[in-house]
RNA sequence: GGUCCCAUCGUCUAGCGGUUAGGACGCUGGCCUCUCACGCCAGAAACACGGGUUCGAGUCCCGUUGGGAUCACCA
């Protein structure tokens, strides 16, 4: 295949989203697959719309998800001059022309035919009978069509759709420039996409009816449309297409709840795409294997819990050393000093892996090893710290303290000892020692969080939850 | 409403005329066990409906129903 070159073209008016995600995800595969390239273009010709903040959210985000790219960022509002030069060209050749007919006469025009039950188009007012320049009006401000073919059908071969065919009458004169002179979507992309060469369109089916009229610009302008694959939307639980109100959309607000961009990735690549049974595909397997002939006709409706799954799974994979680093700032969000010592950190972050399906839980989950003290928790406490293990609470601080080597061995030891002295089944010590130590009655193994406590921290709060007990008999009696 | 797209477990999907319709998430039960989680094992769970075509349809065709997208001087 000679040069396959894709593209993903954000508009700059929020942040990057996860159906914008995915479609990144695709065109960037798609690039890397074939060995070719990849460009990110902003469309930025809504200036109302568009905000240099969601330029950086889009470009934190790509770079997030490591979906690099290998020209660009163009910027529409850069590229004007092209714009400009077109549709001029457009103007001699009698492929446009201009229209005066003003927002006003074209709305009540819309809301009459709609009020008919039929569909609203643009009527041809200004369009001349002839394919041939006409002279620009003057005074009276006035906007540039496309002359569109009035017959005859337009058909997309699409890579994903397959052949669909438009007629044409259904296909209005569609504006190119308004009446201040800027250039609308629909040209600027056709004029961007040949002048950067773009050999395969992917993007979202919503595109899919603009596609017929952009394939006619690629035309009236003298190229030959490309490739286009159309990949269907992806649905909120409501079977809606995804927005803000089902609930957390954007990239960076995963990155906020602790995900992976090799989890989203993973999952998002698996919407709409398949390869056999496989689930999990780290970055080098999904340019290997991902190919557009594999993308999915009908749209897939957006999991969480899958996702979530999938992130548990990365953080499980994570190397020790990497996953406690990544620890850090959600760490600082929360509040929490860095601890000092890194390898102390590692030795928290190995007990609550297998636990945490998120970097946010997992930090959550690790309170109790840097706070200062326990907040016991009222039902936990009421059930495991009461006068009848006040003795063993008593016996297991004595045996600690007493304990030569302070390992997880030594602990398990002493643990040992006590159940076989006492005849008495391991949880009968391991829970109230657990609610002592972390305030729940759930946590990681109980000899691993006295080993990770440290002999001071741990009978500092066994003493604590003896106190405890003191207190609530007796202001129970 | 017009046009276009889509249709396998609740969800993501495999299937490309002959399968006990497979996998994954989630769910349920069990095992493991100091709690929780992980892990392991087991289970419930789907071809939207109706016509064709065919010896034989989840797979091909048509219709119905349902869902979605789109109809701007937005992108």
């Amino acid at each position: 295949m000679p040069h396959i070159r894709t593209r993903f073209a954000p508009s700059p008016t929020g942040y990057l989203h996860i159906g914008g995600a995915r479609t990144a995800l695709f065109n960037y595969l798609y690039a890397r697959h074939c060995g070719g390239k990849f460009v990110l273009r902003i469309e930025d010709t809504d200036r109302k719309r568009s905000t240099p903040e969601a330029i950086d959210a889009i470009l934190w985000s790509m770079e997030w998800l490591q979906l690099e790219w290998d020209e660009g960022p163009f910027y529409q509002t850069e590229r004007m001059d092209l714009y400009r030069e077109r549709i001029q060209a457009l103007l001699n050749a009698g492929d446009a022309y201009p229209c005066v007919c003003t927002p006003e006469t074209l709305d009540a025009k819309r809301q009459a035919a709609l009020a008919e039950k039929r569909k609203p188009m643009y009527d041809g007012t200004c369009r001349p009978p002839e394919r041939a320049a006409v002279p620009l009006p003057e005074g009276v401000p006035y906007t540039i069509r496309f002359r569109s073919p009035e017959s005859g059908a337009t058909v997309v071969d699409d890579k994903v759709k397959g052949r669909v065919e438009f007629h044409n009458t259904e296909l209005d004169d569609l504006i190119l420039a308004r009446s201040d002179g800027s250039p609308t979507y629909n040209f600027c992309v056709v004029c961007d996409d040949i002048d950067m060469g773009i050999t395969h369109i992917i993007r979202g089916d919503d595109h899919l009816s603009n596609t017929p009229r952009q394939m006619q610009l690629y035309r009236a302008l003298g190229s030959e449309p490309p490739v286009f694959a159309h990949v269907p939307l992806i649905l909120g639980e409501d079977k809606k297409r995804l927005s803000k109100r089902h609930g957390a959309t954007s990239v960076t607000a995963y990155r906020d709840m602790g995900y992976y961009p090799d989890a989203l990735n993973n999952y998002l690549v698996r919407l709409g795409w398949s390869h056999g049974d496989q689930e999990i595909f780290d970055a080098r397997e999904m340019v290997e294997k991902f190919d557009i002939d594999a993308v999915g006709k009908s749209s897939a409706v957006f999991n969480p819990e899958k996702l979530l799954w999938l992130n548990a799974h990365y953080l499980k994979e994570r190397p020790m050393s990497r996953l406690a680093e990544d620890t850090l700032p959600y760490l600082a969000a929360k509040g929490y000093p860095i601890p000092e010592d890194r390898s102390w950190l590692e030795k928290i972050v190995e007990t609550l892996r297998e636990r945490a399906k998120s970097l946010v839980e997992l930090v959550d989950m690790a309170h109790y090893f840097l706070a200062d003290t326990v907040e016991i928790d009222e039902k936990a406490g009421r059930k495991h710290l009461v006068p009848e293990t006040r003795n063993l609470l008593q016996e297991v601080s004595v045996r600690l303290r007493n304990l030569a080597d302070f390992n997880e061995d030594g602990i398990e030891q002493v643990f040992g000892d006590i159940v076989a002295e006492r005849d008495i089944k391991l949880g009968k010590v391991a829970q109230p020692v657990r609610v002592a130590l972390t305030g729940s009655t759930v946590s990681p193994g109980i000899y691993e969080v006295i080993d990770v406590l440290g002999r001071g921290a741990t009978l500092a709060r066994l003493a604590a939850s003896i106190r405890y007990i003191d207190t609530h008999s007796s202001a129970a009696k």
